[in-house]
DNA sequence: AAAATAGTGTCTGTGAGACAGTATCGC
DNA sequence: GCGATACTGTCTCACAGACACTATTTT
């Protein structure tokens, strides 16, 4: 290992990846949080996260989706980097970075976890500079959202047109258009119906859709 | 230092901090590139980039900012994070990250360095993953060009509004219209004349402008 | 029938492309 | 004068907001 050439000129940063789990319900925007058990600053509640295992995991996002798996048994949810917060400071061990993910979950939230929910603009205290990285995880949110289906991710895999433009205004604050947000979302191409129904109860059921891709896209478009 | 404990059960991966130079210049971009000299990778293109000073270093920007200092003498350009690169394999000396930042020179390439400059679309063979990496910040560059004022961070401090544009049209690959172009620029409240005229000697002068921030913003359309 | 939500049609203002027309320089 | 580039004015089309209107369900 020639690693320790340089190591022993400066010794290696710490590094870890860490997860903001998103979430949408009851109108509000919920991050995942756990109470740590470990020191540094056990007792506080911070975002989950870790180590890379070296021996398993293919790069950072790999870390990231298996730490999105221990923790809420979930498989297959929109993940992307965020970014990587840096500093001598932030933890108390020494000099250290974090590869950070933001990740949405689609419409029900698992049980059976240690996962606590906060809303993202009142998480609370939370360990390190994790109120810093949860607050750059919901401007990434809001600002990628007027431009790509992002907030579709955070429904369940069918919905409807109100489920969906109701989304797009809570993640952008902002109330948008009825038929104007048909008509773009009929042009963009992005959704198609189903042939089952919605059954609200109160009145007109709605047709249900699903998006065509399950993969991000940018719209051509705003919102 | 509680360190210890984790290293014993997965290595600490290396981390290191690369910056992509980007210049606009002839009408193309040219990334900067160095030879390298030591292992690995002796004597093959790479991009500049280096280990964390941690005596010395607040975050991973004051890394690159540093390294751009070193390679090339500027201070003050644009830098912005890119995003984290990471693989069991892309460094032979075992699992890595590297946090990447990509840094915009306006105007004149310094020169009396080793640096060397390469189209960011035929750079090469490089080192490690860094093709991917310039590719991933052409990228970037491309898609923020459209709703930013990042493209005027390549041209001098002032500038007119045809090499604004020009700017404009290489970044995104597409031509603009002139009179719709100024329009926009004009309500955007980007910019602002300077009193000097550009004394181009083959026809008539231009006013010369310059951003009224040095910050970049988004703007409220596109371009 | 009334209430409630789903979905459609149409008017209008605004912004952007197109392009003609004017201005100011070197030669 | 002419060529060249800088800048301005105006026409038109397309898109988004506004909002009235129709449709389909529950109670």
């Amino acid at each position: 290992m020639s690693q320790v050439f340089w190591m022993t000129i400066y010794p290696a940063p710490i590094l870890t990846v860490d997860v903001v789990l998103l979430e949408l319900r009851e109108e509000t925007l919920w991050v995942g949080i756990l109470q740590r058990g470990d020191a540094p600053y056990s007792g506080s509640n911070a975002l989950p996260g870790g180590f890379v295992h070296t021996d398993e995991d293919a790069n950072t996002e790999a870390t990231a989706l298996r730490i999105i798996r221990e923790k809420t048994g979930l498989n297959g949810v929109f993940c992307e980097q965020l970014g990587t917060f840096s500093s001598p400071d932030r933890d108390p061990r020494g000099w250290s970075a974090t590869v950070v993910y933001y990740a949405l979950v689609r419409g029900e939230r698992p049980t059976e976890t240690a996962l606590k929910w906060v809303p993202v603009d009142e998480p609370g205290d939370l360990a390190f500079d994790h109120n810093a990285i949860v607050a750059a995880a919901t401007d990434r949110l809001r600002a990628k959202g007027s431009w790509s289906n992002l907030p579709a991710f955070l429904l369940p895999p069918t919905f409807t047109y109100s489920e969906l433009r109701r989304t797009y205004e809570l993640v952008l604050g902002t109330n948008l258009n009825d038929s104007a947000f048909r008509r773009k979302m009929d042009e963009m191409n992005l959704i198609e119906p189903v042939v089952g129904q919605k059954s609200k109860a109160t009145a007109r059921p709605a047709q249900l859709f699903k998006l065509k891709s399950e993969a991000i896209c940018s719209l051509n478009r705003r919102i």
